[in-house]
This record gives structure tokens, sequence and C-alpha cells, in this order.
DNA sequence: AATTGTTGAAAGTCAAAGATAGTCAAAGTC
DNA sequence: GACTTTGACTATCTTTGACTTTCAACAATT
């Protein structure tokens, strides 16, 4: 499993007993032993505001980063989404998403099965330039009926 | 014998002992002493929907290759139908598909409402010679999951 | 007391390097 | 002729590290 994977989990653990988390950014990368700038790349890459997150941090001495989780409904919530994705999107930021979603319990198993497979590259037998907006059609269209 | 039958026979000995199985692309490539690449070939002649296989992949550290035996027996009907259809499907075969597995109760209204919209021609924004077998691509894989 | 450096302790940025997998067409084999 | 094998090239995701920015605390200056 991947690092960012598992830095990734073990925030979410945290975050499943309470909204909002503080950690310090130094201190997790030792802890996994890696580079701080990871936790930056796993921030960034799977709690910003589109996953339903908010983070905030401070530099500097007794600096820190926040991380909340953001509960708005669900509607507004993958409105928000559909309007942030941009005409393309890749599987891997789908799949994020998906994770997300389940994570919060707005999409049963079952959709993010189907959704899973639907965004997939394997799945999607086209031509690699049209692959992003495709799947960002799919996406948004599969959302917006998830209403 | 060929090396791609021995690799398709080394993956589906794996298979028999368990549903879905996880492999690295290189390591599986170095075992056999091939090009990697000769991985992928099999795995799209031989382990595709039509043959009761759904395959997923990631790239990047950590990165893999699944693939998903499907449980025939519980599914002959499907399987018959994924067999059946060809590279193609538009849009109306899809929704007849639809509406007869509805009528048996093979699939629930939420499944078949997510069908409908990944599978419609309004949500699959690729150039119109792509689109009948992107469909037939999209449909076969969600229909293998369904089983 | 208020203001202005100074310093060290955080966090942020970004691009390069690394690690996988995918594609496609040419060459080979039966 | 159909299927298989090979390899050069591409695409994608992660990890790393050098460099930058910001902040808090403290010291020096007025």
């Amino acid at each position: 499993m991947r690092l960012s994977d598992v830095i990734e989990e073990f925030l979410k653990e945290l975050l499943n007993e309470e909204d909002m988390i503080e950690i310090k950014r130094n201190e997790l990368a030792e802890r996994f032993n890696c580079v701080p700038s990871q936790i930056n790349y796993v921030i960034s890459t799977r709690f910003n505001p589109n996953h339903g997150y908010y983070v905030e941090s401070k530099r500097g001495g007794g600096g820190n980063i926040k991380i909340k989780k953001v509960n708005i409904t669900k509607s507004d919530y993958f409105m928000h989404i559909i309007n942030n994705i941009g005409d393309k999107i890749t599987m891997n930021e789908v799949n994020i998403f998906l994770n997300n979603f389940l994570m919060q319990n707005l999409i049963t198993e079952e959709q993010a099965k189907i959704m899973k497979i639907v965004t997939s590259d394997n799945v999607l037998n086209v031509p690699p330039q049209y692959k992003d907006a495709l799947r960002a059609s799919i996406f948004k269209n599969v959302l917006i009926n998830l209403i």
C-alpha cells in the first residue's frame, strides 16, 4: 500500500472521532518516515474542499495544520462538486471522490461500485485524448441524478 | 505452448483460490521473462468481460492490476447477454435490455437509472464513431459487476 | 512602553526523480 | 492470415528535496 494512502487513512481515522483535527506537519512526517512535503501532497490530493474538508494552517513557531470536516447537505455538496469539476477529470480524482462520498455515507457501496466501473480507464475504450472529458461528463451526470 | 497461454494459466490458477487477485505487471513480466506489455496483451485477450472478468489498474508508485472473477454459475443469463452483445450497442438497445432486466427484477430501479445515464448519447461526449463501442464496453463492464 | 530588528521553528511551493502501467505498431511465429 | 512477442514511447501517480514564506518569541533601540 502506498504511503500516501496510509497517511490518508490515518487522518480519516482521526476525523472519525472528531470533526476537527490538528496536526504538526513535521511530527506526522517523522511518524511516517517521509519528507514533510508529502503531508502536503496527501492533504492537497485528498482533503481539499471538493472532498468535504476545510483546511487551515499556520506557519512559524507553534504552527500546525487543522483539517475540518465540512457538513453541508448532500445536494449542496454534490452541486458544489459538479460546479467545481472542470471539463476534465482523471480516474484517480474520481476514485478519491468516491472514497470520500462513501466515508461520508453519501452514496451506497453499490452506487460507488458502478460509478467506479463506468469511469475507469479500462472501460472507457476511446482514444486517450477524450478520456478525461468523457469521464467528467459521466461523473457529473451521475452525480446530478443522485441528488 | 505459447507464453501467453502459460501466463493465462498462471493467473487462472491464482483466480481459483481467490475471486480477486492483484498483480504487479513488472514482477509478473520478470517472472515469465517477457516484456511488461505482454501482460497487457494476455489480460486484454483473456480477461475481458466476455470471459467473465473485470479488470482495474493503477499506475504510479505502488500501482497494480486487479483482476476480478465473476461467479458464472449465478449469472448465466447476464453472461449470455454479455457474450451476445457485439463490440457495439446503440442506446436504444441498451434501454430495451434495461427494461427487460427491470421487468424480471434482475436489477434495481436505482441501478437501471445509473446505467441509463452512463450509456446515454448525451453523456457520452465523444465523436459519434466511438459511441456505440464505448457504450458496449460500459454496459458489459457494469453487467459483469452486477452479477 | 512602543517599535523595530533578529532568529529559529514551522509550513508552503514546485519541479525533478522514481515507480508503475498503457499504447501501438513492427517483427516474429504457426 | 491470425495470433503472439517485443520494445520504444507515453501517461499517470508518488516521493523527494531544495528553496521560500510566515510566524512567534525575544532582544535591542528609541
